[in-house]
RNA sequence: GGCGACAUAGCCAAGUGGUAAGGCACGAGUCUGCAAAACUCUGAUCCCCGGUCCGAAUCCGGGUGUCGCCUCCA
């Protein structure tokens, strides 16, 4: 069956072609590490990570790259404010390496427990300078820079086409810019390729242009063009990646090859935070350890995200998560039920939902659509080791582990005590008792349900 | 000022021409000593106005509203 996914580039919903036959080279913005990822960022990677299964799901082998930019992604996404890891070194007085090192580590911690498949490639910008300064002196070679006192600039007045996908032109920057920027610079929509490093810069390289360090854009070009070759078959992001950082990507690959690396351009839309923008000023930023200290699983946020489609904005709200957590609870349940079925079902039958849920998945990532699917067979009266097994085969693509047990954290020694106790009391029928104990053991946080096999405790 | 998105039941959210998927919550019921959990059942004509069509949530025009980006940020 064919994949079909929307591109940007074209704004059109497109039959997945790839370069090499079942193969997909794919290449992924990743994270800045200055900080801890929050659940916004974690949405694009669980898109990321949503393209992979589906993709693997369809037969395919990946190649896929993700880059971790340590080094020059200036404050703004334009050439102005300082270096991010700079900034943050200097906040937490730290050696930026260090910081990237220590942000590195919990955005992969994040990944994981998120149960997100990781690209086979993970590559730092700070291990490819050397690619980035060849990458620079052949749109140097070509043509295509300026150079000011401190900033080789790219022009990009010179593209035949600058702004394809954000349909932005360059007359419109100029007239309606807002923002003050370099005055050395010929176009509003010029961008930085390579610095001088002032005498204070922590990160300097000896490069073609004496000590500097790279332009934002740049990584991406270079290393996706070292791993994945000049053309490839996708590239991902974030939505706001759109109009500036993959714009300058495409031109700093037609200034040196003259294509556009990637035939297909995929953009998860953000995460709103009851009904707004999530930033750091609005003191709404929240990690995944946030969520954690609220009870909420990371699985859990990785099931609110099926609730809807990567390229509409998502409102997140804690009604929302409660809403997603209910529903993995049950998910897990339903399959547990066909686990220990006996039913026995005709075969059509289950190719039926393969094939549903097969086409939703391949319809531009269909996840909601998918998700009905998936409701559908769980909630079938007749209990089949079959459907589990399909079930099982429908997570590798939703990677929720619905065949794990949620983990029973210990009990402490106090509230078994007091199951104890409880048991001793239903078993002289003695209910007032029991419905005390109760009452106790879920003020102290728990909850307590009784059947025929007994009680279960948990938290 | 430029660019873009969205508006569907209490909440979240699919559906892009043939009479509205799914999840959560609420309510009712089954089960239970009671409760919880689980299971079953139950709900919307799709922001407004006009147009095209045998037929529109779905296409076109015009409103209204919300939000995002261009500054931080996936």
């Amino acid at each position: 069956m064919d994949i079909i996914l929307y591109n940007t580039l074209t704004r059109k919903k497109e039959v997945f072609k790839p370069i090499e036959n079942n193969k997909a080279k794919i290449y992924t913005c990743g994270p800045t590490v200055y900080y801890y990822a929050h659940i916004g960022n974690l949405r694009a990677y669980l898109f990321m990570d949503n393209l992979r299964r589906v993709l693997k799901y369809n037969g395919y082998t990946l190649l896929h790259a993700m880059n971790i930019t340590d080094v020059g992604h200036l404050v703004s996404d334009a050439d102005e404010g300082e270096d991010k890891m700079m900034k943050a070194a200097r906040r937490e007085n730290k050696d930026p390496y260090e910081i990237a090192k220590f942000y590195t580590e919990k955005f992969l911690n994040d990944l994981q427990s998120l149960n997100i498949d990781k690209p086979e490639i993970i590559c730092k910008a700070t291990d490819h300078i050397k690619e980035m300064e060849e990458y620079v002196q052949g749109i140097i070679k070509n043509g295509y820079t300026y150079e000011t006192e401190n900033t080789i600039y790219f022009d990009t007045s010179k593209l035949d086409k600058y702004g394809v996908l954000s349909n932005i032109k360059i007359e419109d920057q100029k007239a309606g810019a807002r923002v003050d920027f370099d005055k050395s610079k010929k176009n509003t929509t010029d961008f930085a390729l390579w610095i001088k490093a002032p005498e204070n810069h922590l990160m300097k390289w000896n490069t073609f242009w004496g000590k500097c360090y790279p332009g934002w854009h740049i990584e991406c070009s270079a290393m996706s063009k070292k791993y994945l070759g000049e053309k490839f078959d996708i590239h991902t992001g974030g939505i706001d990646h759109i109009p500036i950082h993959h714009e300058n990507e495409i031109a700093q690959s037609k200034g040196l090859t003259g294509k556009i690396p990637a035939n297909y351009w995929m953009h998860c839309e953000f995460l709103l935070i009851n009904g707004g923008k999530m930033a750091k000023s609005l003191n709404n930023l929240y990690t995944l350890k946030d969520l954690e200290d609220k009870g909420f699983s990371p699985l859990d946020y990785r099931m609110f995200n099926f609730s809807s489609h990567y390229r509409n904005k998502i409102n997140f709200t804690f009604e929302a998560m409660e809403s997603a957590k209910a529903s993995l609870k049950r998910l897990k349940e339903g399959y547990k039920a066909h686990e220990q079925g006996t039913a026995n079902i005709d075969n059509s039958v289950i190719e039926k939902y393969k094939e549903q849920f097969l086409q939703a998945i391949n319809d531009d990532l269909n996840m909601p659509v998918a998700m009905s699917i998936v409701w559908e067979v769980v909630k079938n009266q007749n209990k089949s080791k079959q459907f589990a097994k399909l079930l099982k085969d429908f997570d590798s693509v939703l990677g929720l582990k619905i065949d794990e047990e949620s983990k029973l954290e210990e009990l402490p020694q106090e509230i078994i005590e007091l199951i104890e106790q409880r048991k001793l009391a239903r078993q002289n029928k003695d209910w007032s008792k029991s419905d005390e104990l109760r009452d106790i053991i879920v003020s102290k946080g728990y909850t307590v349900k009784d059947s025929k096999d007994g009680m279960t405790v948990e938290k």
